[in-house]
RNA sequence: UGUCUUAUGGUGUAAUGGUAGCACUGCAGUUUCUGGAUCUGCCUGUCUAAGUUCGAAUCUUAGUAAGACAACCA
């Protein structure tokens, strides 16, 4: 009875989920997780977002806590409410749902009067130097910086330039308040950090021109997270040097022994791909891409488009893990975690990409049967539909060759194939134009070996996809490849825009798919038989129909050949 | 000539002082009405040097290499 236990292995923790645990163990905040994803809403999001969510989410969801969504808009200049929207979208299409939606920016009459706070116990003041005077003193990671002029002003005058920050009596750029704390400090984040700035040419996309002093990210990201009983706050490794200016913080106006723990991990980089918001932001505006959910970009919704499940991204972070260790992740192991997916659900259908007439001689004219054929062998439940076999088939160019070498196992004279779910066909020649192009392939039937028939299991060494000419609907097909020729853009000299591969699209206009697929709807993820995992894009509809490809199947015959 | 962090096969990741394992890739084979999938096998690794210890990937010290930090960005 109580053997079940045993048998299941222990879930290997990460380095995050063992701290988590032993907080756990030691009784900690009385037990309580609480987790956030904390986006800006300055972009869309992308794989490397998608990882932080699935532990900001995943460790509330393992320990029994809670995950709130904040988004971190303490810059008005750089935000807008149309990736607010975006933001969310992606999440919930991860599969994650928040407890609660909170914003920075609900939180600035607070932080507003921790400052005021602060500045009456004289650790904070208001500074009139300019940016470049504020960053020539501070000096280097190796020099010492040195002391503000404005640093031992008196309290009364700080807190009365600090109320003009916000009352549009100053300028922009010309006041900052700046936490007291130490110019010569090694560590660079302390030598008075900025707290907040004056921002008055843009309106925030929440509190309108309410405010005019906007509080910057070390100190309002910490406090947030106090505000809201944060227990663990993930994030990636840059911010680690920023830890300690985050509990110097939290423990100026702590009131118990709570306090937010900050766990840095590493960042997502995948190979043959930019993640910088600022490069893909520059990929979209000068058209090197279609936009942001272009198929070819890292973006959650580019992954959508291209045919991405969310088992898929999940499997692939489970994959690769979070450590302190600055990884290249192989976009191999994405392309291998889609096909694992993919593999397991998606319906097998019949598409020719580059087409060529395949005549079976010996068959009837007008006769046109229906043939059955399984949907997903992966899958019984999947069932089985009828797809119509007729006289003029199309193949694909490729499956024909007239001087074959030994290991060709597909169309060619003089040897037997099987056409899949229909009939073993022997081909007998073909037709060229003046070009000396192949224009006709003949073949003749054997009626003996339709599937299902004994004589079916005769063994022929290859099998072949078609569909019937006349039944067949004509199709665009997008393939995609991977967006950059080197397998890290970001360590290359050369301009980013240099690297992108030139072939990373190929539009094919001329394909054919069997007749099931008008009636596939908008995303639906199919295999092409063969070929590989294609969904219907965005744009697809019944008079057009158009398909893109999530990843091709594994080629081994391709390998053959290129070994030659 | 600072502070902090990191280093395990080609790639990613386990082993928490006690047999270096897993996944991807690659290679070979099996099987197949997808040259897919499946299944099997193989190749390849603890950055270096000292030290502690019966025993070190693990602890210590020193080196080496890589990264983060000098935005009125987050």
């Amino acid at each position: 009875m109580e053997t079940q236990n045993e048998e299941s292995p222990k879930k290997i923790l990460n380095f995050i989920e063992a701290f988590v645990e032993q907080d756990l163990r030691e009784g900690k905040n009385g037990g309580r997780i609480q987790t956030r994803f904390p986006p800006e809403p300055n972009g869309y999001l992308h794989i490397g977002h998608a990882k932080a969510i699935c532990l900001d989410f995943g460790v509330a969801r393992d320990y029994e806590g809670v995950c709130n969504l904040r988004f971190d808009d303490t810059n008005p200049v750089k935000e807008d409410v149309e990736y607010v929207d975006s933001i969310k979208e992606d999440i919930q299409w991860l599969g994650y749902s928040w407890k609660n939606i909170y914003y920075a920016s609900d939180y600035f009459q607070q932080l507003w009067d921790l400052a005021i706070e602060l500045i009456k116990q004289g650790k904070a003041y208001v500074d009139e130097q300019s940016a470049e005077e504020i960053a020539k003193q501070k000096g280097t990671p190796t020099v010492p910086g040195t002391e503000s002029p404005y640093r031992n002003r008196p309290i009364a005058e700080n807190l009365a330039f600090f109320l003009k920050m916000n009352s549009g009596e100053v300028t922009e750029g010309s006041m900052v308040l700046r936490a007291k704390i130490d110019m010569a400090s090694s560590n660079m984040h302390f030598r008075d950090p900025l707290m907040y700035r004056v921002i008055t040419s843009h309106p925030h996309h929440r509190t309108g021109n309410t405010w005019k002093a906007y509080p910057m990210y070390d100190y309002a990201h910490g406090q947030s997270d106090y505000f809201e009983g944060v227990t663990h706050s993930l994030c990636t490794l840059e911010f680690e040097v920023h830890r300690p200016l985050y509990d110097w913080f939290i423990d100026q106006f702590k009131a118990s022994a709570y306090r937010p723990r900050q766990i840095e991990f590493n960042r997502l980089n995948l190979t043959y791909t930019v993640m910088s918001k600022r490069k893909m932001l520059q990929l979209v505006q000068e058209g090197l891409v279609s936009g942001w959910d272009d198929p070819r970009m890292p973006t959650i919704c580019g992954l959508r488009r291209r045919g991405y499940s969310p088992a898929s991204i999940h499997s692939f972070i489970e994959k690769i893990g979070y450590t302190k260790f600055e990884a290249q992740n192989d976009i191999g192991l994405l392309e291998y975690a889609v096909r694992e997916d993919l593999n397991k659900k998606a319906t097998r259908v019949n598409a020719v990409l580059n087409p060529v007439k395949l005549i079976v001689t010996n068959y009837p004219k007008d006769k046109v049967e229906m043939m059955e054929t399984v949907n997903n062998p992966e899958d019984e439940t999947a069932g089985i539909r009828e797809i119509p076999f007729a006289r003029e088939l199309y193949i694909e160019r490729e499956d024909f060759m007239e001087d074959a070498p030994k290991k060709f196992f597909r169309m060619t004279p003089g040897q037997e194939v099987r056409l899949k779910s229909a009939y073993i066909v022997k081909c007998t020649g073909c037709k060229k134009n003046s070009e000396g192009n192949i224009e006709e392939i003949y073949c003749e039937y054997d009626a003996l070996t339709k599937s299902g028939l004994p004589e079916s299991s005769r063994k022929v060494k290859g099998t072949l996809h078609w569909v019937s000419a006349a039944h067949a609907v004509q199709a665009e097909v997008r393939l995609y490849d991977r967006l950059f020729s080197v397998e890290n853009p970001s360590a290359d000299p050369r301009d980013f825009r240099e690297l992108l591969n030139p072939n990373s699209l190929t539009i094919l206009t001329n394909c054919y798919v069997e007749p099931s697929l008008v009636e596939a709807k908008q995303l639906q993820q199919f295999q092409f038989q063969r070929i590989g995992y294609f969904n219907v894009d965005l744009n697809s509809n019944p008079d057009k129909l158009v398909f893109n490809r999530t990843v091709s199947l594994k080629d081994s015959w391709a390998k053959e050949q290129n070994k030659a």
